[in-house]
DNA sequence: GATGAATGAGTGTTCATTCAT
DNA sequence: TATGAATGAACACTCATTCAT
């Protein structure tokens, strides 16, 4: 009995750990890229050794995989938090692309991460096969269009795909780029009036694209 | 004057080999990140020697921020190479996104390098201040803003500089995020079609956003 | 208990390494200083790599105060193991000086050690802040001075540390500089004869300058 | 003729050339030891350039033996300069020592040469045959301890090589190791009061070893 | 599961030296 | 003589990974 406590706390234990791995990991990588992350500098910000690292993802690659596999699950998580079937469809997509911009900017570390995954060439990402829920953004879209253009408030024959790579390519780019964009501008890219800012005309853009003219 | 001949040369010659290690470079840093690429490999692949990249820029990061402050003047090169003042605001916007995609299509290096340098938070650009024209892209967009607004054919009240960022964050995500992008979706987003429809949609993405509802 | 003695083994290795390391690394820092020395090669003569240079001391320069610093704690360690108050003043001084000569004699790499150093400015000796029985020298010389003085056997007054560093003076510089003035000289001053020689020459000195003129 | 003042003037710049960097030289390797030196850095701090070292001595070896060779001179024509044939033997021998005392002083460069040079086992000075002079110094002595003797005034038997030595050893040591004794002892050894005191203390020992006792 | 020590290939950088002009 | 460019070997140092305990 005791032994299964000591048992079910060592595992607790090697799922912390693993949590703990992931998330400085997470961090490293999106600020240093794959090639620039040091595997001693996570372990030394980590309660472990570098040796779990090896222990629980076999290679620094396998390190990063895991980092890689929670970003998209965390980023998939918090896109389908909202139940946007409820909503008007006009509505729906304005809340769409303003959840969308918020998640990204709530999770700069994840829209890194996808960066240096694409410096990669996405050659990691390749070894992941866990998408299966991979078109869940996709479909979201798709129901809203259909319905906005049911209701005739939305264009119809619009691309769902094309849509939300708009979407997503407004928001994730804001985020992304910020410090080429903010220095070559001379902005202040992160301050809240400028996150705001840009975070309506996002919406605006969106919306201006979908609606139906009369 | 033979002197002066082989001075030029000498000089050509040493502009040749900064030349020449900079374009080699800038593959290399694409690929890689600042990190992850390699001074030996760079150099391999050049006719001259690694020691060449530290007597011409001093150092790797030296390389690099040669390599980002040439990115940024082809980019601007040919996004100054239209003239969009003598067509009509509407044909203006759809060449100038239609272009701005075109040129990012046809630099992906450079628009990879641009990522790169976002995951190292524009550590490097903030050293480099060459940017005396660093308005022009917005300049030629307030310019058509101006002129739409003028004729009655684009919305008055646009904010170049949004509408800009947009145009770029729709060209610059597609180039830099086709690899995760295309392994989520399970499209080739290489391809010719993928690349038109894109370019289509982005097209018609700006001109909703600005034109005019009666 | 077993894992005391494995944890007290391993600690054993360690330290082992550690000293395999420095005194490979006296023999060639003293032999060609510190510029001149090659990690390379000090590793390359130990059972150990190269990197652990690094593990165990950080930089070539951190190796280099480590056998900075055992050189002095040898040199102190012989010139304290003779106790010279059991001796009458004069003997005791001649023995020490004969002691000194002797000691650097058979330490010709520390006294090269510290030439290096001194040409380095003593740039390293001054991070090195163990010096807590740095006087030991002095006082053991104060203290023959002092009871020569009260034995009428030595002049009074003098500065013991004036004595000591011309004790020093003689016994280094020989040690030290017997290739330049052999060749000036055309002597072999590496000749047991010419040592013995010295050494009287030394003790001569030393004596001479301390005894009481009645 | 006028070609001729020409290549006057063009000898006497490459002489002057010469002397730059033997000096320039000299300060460096001082410094930093043979290894050391950097002969980027020497050509930079003289009017010249890099290539010509390599002109005027070959290589860095080349420029090395230059320096040591014009040091030795230095050294052998201030020691030269003073008459002690005048003086009665004891104040000979006291402004010997005295004077040796402050060539130097005067002379710390030179004296980091020859330390330089030891730590290099004497290895150039071996390919340096112009030491027709060499024994000019122990015949200088030789003649002081010759007339003292004569006088009465000094001890009869002395060796001149080893009073030379002893001379020579207390003035070079105190120089040459300034910077481990001044941290060991905790003393500010540059400071004018400590250096007239040691040249006292250093003429006191020569003095006392020779001085005849009734 | 945890820790310190070790490995060895490789990484950015430097340097004495040479060459073309 | 003089200068900038070039060479290539070597250098100090790093890093992902493994091993013994």
């Amino acid at each position: 009995m005791a032994q299964a406590v000591a048992k079910e706390r060592r595992k607790r234990d090697a799922s912390a750990t693993r949590a703990e791995l992931i998330a400085v990991a997470t961090d490293e990588f999106a600020e240093k890229g794959l090639a620039g992350a040091r595997v001693e500098e996570i372990a030394m910000r980590t309660a472990t050794s570098k040796h779990m690292i090896y222990y629980h993802f076999g290679s620094k690659d396998g390190l990063y995989r895991a980092v890689l596999e929670q970003a998209y699950e965390e980023f998939r998580v918090a896109e389908g938090a909202v139940n946007y079937d409820d909503l008007p469809a006009l509505e729906a997509l304005a809340a769409l692309a303003g959840a969308t911009f918020d998640v990204h900017a709530a999770h700069p570390a994840i829209v890194r991460i996808i960066m240096a995954e694409n410096i990669n060439r996405g050659q990691h990402i390749q070894l992941i096969d866990s998408f299966e829920q991979r078109e869940l953004a996709v479909d979201t879209m798709r129901r809203i269009l259909d319905r906005g253009a049911a209701e005739g408030t939305l264009k119809s024959g619009l691309d769902p795909l094309q849509v939300h790579l708009t979407v997503s390519a407004l928001c994730f780019h804001y985020i992304a780029n910020v410090h080429t964009f903010g220095h070559v501008f001379e902005i202040d890219a992160h301050s809240a009036e400028q996150m705001r800012v840009r975070r309506d005309e996002i919406i605006a853009t969106v919306l201006s694209r979908c609606t139906a003219t009369r």
